[in-house]
DNA sequence: CACACACCCTGTAGCCACTACAGGGTCAAG
DNA sequence: CTTGACCCTGTAGTGGCTACAGGGTGTGTG
């Protein structure tokens, strides 16, 4: 299999196969006379398996974790399950700060009284508030 | 004002301000004889109004737009809301995908039988279902 | 006066996960 | 024989900072 062919295989960009294999994610394959790369089937099952935990925006340090337990199935797996749940904590904290940022940008949209000018804008005037040290209708500028 | 004491007035590192001169967001202030940036007023409200948009997750071009428009208040400020509402679409497209990474993680971190081994983790077992073109407890492999 | 320590300066490199070239080689079809 | 699709390596760019290295300045203490 071309690297091509892999890419399409597993929905991935021709760039990325060599990023992981440059990275030391995916083993680098045999090559053919040409020097073209061939992959086996293994190279596509790992593959998918990268792109499955990026699918879960699991990052490529922990990927290559999960790697080594796929690699040697004796090792102990409470590292799995915790690796799973820092996750899912990773997502909800993103996930509060999101649905907080869109309450403060509906606030900041609702103050357009449609001017037409940006002296008379209303979303300009809310975003320069905390420079008068104002209240704004975000009420919270940590947000992040 | 010393950068260190803008700095701590803004509530931001000293290296991100001078990286917001080095990109032209922050206009170079003028200089004490040591060489030492000297900052005004004007300075610190620039910033604040920066910090404001940042936390709404304004991109930095996005937020260098606005401030022409702040610099120029005579200008028709319609892009202003087109560009919040298009900052309000991304974020609302960010919330819908983690909500279903959400969903996917927590799926995943239920296939855990509590083992102590990685070869009959039911998690790993999970995350290589892809690989055997198996369905998987994710059921969409191309969120992100 | 000597020294420590906090702060300032410039410039560069690193982070993450790719993405996008530049500049070349290989191969099959028409 | 040329076209075009594919492959190769290597390097640089993206965003928004962050972290040095290697120096200078300013203030307080012994």
């Amino acid at each position: 299999m071309k690297i091509g062919e892999l890419a399409k295989a597993a929905h991935v960009e021709v760039e990325t196969i060599r990023y992981y294999e440059r990275i030391g994610l995916l083993p680098a394959p045999s090559r053919s006379p040409n020097g073209y790369r061939a992959y086996a089937g293994g190279h596509l099952e790992r593959l998918a398996f990268i792109r499955h935990c990026r699918a879960l925006d699991i990052a490529l340090v922990d990927v290559a974790q999960l790697l080594r337990f796929v690699d040697d199935p004796t090792t102990d797996c409470a590292e799995v399950d915790a690796l799973i749940d820092s996750q899912l904590t990773r997502v909800r904290a993103r996930l509060d700060t999101l649905q907080m940022l869109e309450r403060q940008l509906v606030a900041l949209r609702n103050q357009c009284g449609a001017p037409d000018r940006a002296a008379q804008c209303g979303i300009l005037h809310e975003l320069e508030a905390p420079t008068r040290g104002d209240v704004c209708v975000c009420h919270d500028e940590h947000a992040q």
